[in-house]
DNA sequence: AATGAATGAGTCTTCATTCAT
DNA sequence: AATGAATGAAGACTCATTCAT
């Protein structure tokens, strides 16, 4: 077993231990013992990388971030400049796996919850909630006023997470037609 | 000291200490000395109650779940039966105070991520969810087909949600009327 | 057992306790399971009365203080006025048990040591230091000068403290009649 | 990189390192890893040196006697025979820099507090303790009987370490003028 | 020679709960 | 009805040590 150049994979499978551990046992009781046993590793060892929880609560979320944003980009990427096909690809993003896992949404849940009150995750969580407005914004202002765009930005942006949410919240596995479609249908009334 | 008859007094005194200290401390940290704190009473009282602290905590749930049901109730007695008044009042209710209050938000927030991992709060929970979904739909049935009204009962349970959720994540205080404008709008053009 | 008014009961047991932990183990191994165990109660316990290990540390050295002071005020509280008297009283009173048990030696230097970074230790440790100084200082001004009564008390105070602390490192116990007859010859010496 | 004869530079280095940690930090809170930083290297090196903390730490300790034991002898070399200046040399060589600065008696007291409670280091501040004594009652007794010799030297060496121990509890900077004339005082009243 | 990855025991603290009064 | 004393488990964190490289 290698004993130098650890620190990139341990992190990652400390933040995947991390997500595991949200997903099967809630915020509230993914202790880091939980997570330590799900990673294979000792306790030790998250003070030794991420300088106690907080530092890997953080940087847990911080991945989740950096999927998100991925995804909204890959999907992006794939699509031409129309207004409403990026809009679309954007919404697309969101829907897609990994974001649409149960375990995912329970986790986004847990830590926008916990961001209330945790000064570190709120920030992140605000890049998070404005990232989302404004490129939505951005891509409405291409046929509405600034205005109409704002309106038109805001509620999307309402559809999309309060799809999420009512995912989260629910029994079952999620099918991202749904919200797709009717986000989808949002946006052309927008457009008109 | 009154002897009898304290039960409802107290335990609402308890329940509004909770709301009080889930909304100051968040829900990690309202431990049940801080709850018995704010209530002006000793622990052990918590248990007499309430059987512990999760008998509390539902409690308090269940609370908020009628406060809700009230304002959408209410809201609805003073509008006539045309569908489309109906619904609005529904979205009126969900965004009127207490449910607007930031305080409000950031409670509900916390149930709904710890009801991922806690049965009795889950059953409660499940029941506001459906109840949304099946208020809107009702409602939408009488100018729709089942399976528009299905669709659009989706999508305005959504958009109230979403409008919720961005509302408690956002730093500042909460305007309504964007969020019930955008919701009207929605209603017509799903009515349309 | 009782069940109210515990607290004074309580409080002295757990200082006791600390004190015979401290003597046994030395101040570093002094954990507060240790003191828990040593006082026949939970660990617990110890944060619900002195909210922390910190405070029952300081309530600890604060114990041994009034001790000390007790000691010295009762054997002035024996003689005449004469400063000669009096300073021997002094003497006396830092050399009688309980000041002179090994145990208490061995917490003193432990608290000594400990205060030089800990800034709530350290104020009580000022106290005592310059409580010493100017009780001396007082009695020799009767007779000498300022500037003699400085460093008499100066002297004085060293080598009350020097015996001390060779009487805490030395390893069996301490027979106070030296100390006490050379700290009386060096009053005499000065007073001359 | 230098790959042999690293021994006694390492080691040095270590001591130093610990010497800095333990007065800016406490021997509590002079980890090895604190004492690894200071000292530029990483923490297995101590036990590769010195087979562990405890050994480092003895090393340290005794580095500080031999340091003392240097200032004595040369203060001794430099006068003639005769007790007086002898002793008053003793004096002057525990009151010169390094030793009386202010790290140095911080870490002379935190030493001697965990010798309480640990063999090796006990033995060694045993070894320190007798030295001063029968090196002062050897000088004492070219003039004096050994009864009254016995008791010169130990009220010297009290007196020497009780200006050493307050001098290192009070807060500023010592100035080794006035323990030296009192000492030299001291001297001249038991010789007389 | 030197690193730093990894361990796991140990520390303090917090907390929900129980219970005698 | 109400208190608050007491428990003990569980939490995060620290630390000296070991060891593969």
């Amino acid at each position: 077993m290698p004993k130098v150049g650890m620190q990139p994979i341990r992190r990652q499978q400390l933040i995947d231990a991390t997500l595991a551990a949200v997903n099967e046992l809630g915020f509230a009781e993914a202790s880091i013992s939980q997570i330590a046993q799900r990673a294979g590793v000792s306790t030790g060892i998250i003070s030794h990388y991420f300088q106690g929880k907080n530092g890997l609560i953080e940087a847990t979320m911080r991945y989740l971030l950096q999927q998100l944003g991925k995804s909204v980009a890959e999907i992006k990427s794939q699509v031409n400049d129309a207004p409403e096909q990026r809009l679309l690809a954007i919404v697309r993003g969101n829907f897609t796996a990994p974001q649409t896992d149960k375990a995912a949404m329970k986790v986004w849940l847990a830590f926008w919850a916990s961001s209330l009150h945790q000064p570190d995750l709120h920030r992140l969580q605000q890049i998070n909630h404005y990232r989302l407005h404004s490129n939505l914004k951005y891509e409405f202002m291409k046929k509405l006023s600034k205005d109409q765009a704002e309106k038109a930005a805001q509620g999307l942006a309402a559809l999309i997470d309060g799809f999420w949410l009512r995912g989260a919240l629910v029994s079952g596995e999620i099918d991202p037609e749904l919200p797709i479609e009717l986000c989808s249908e949002y946006i052309r009334q927008q457009l008109k």
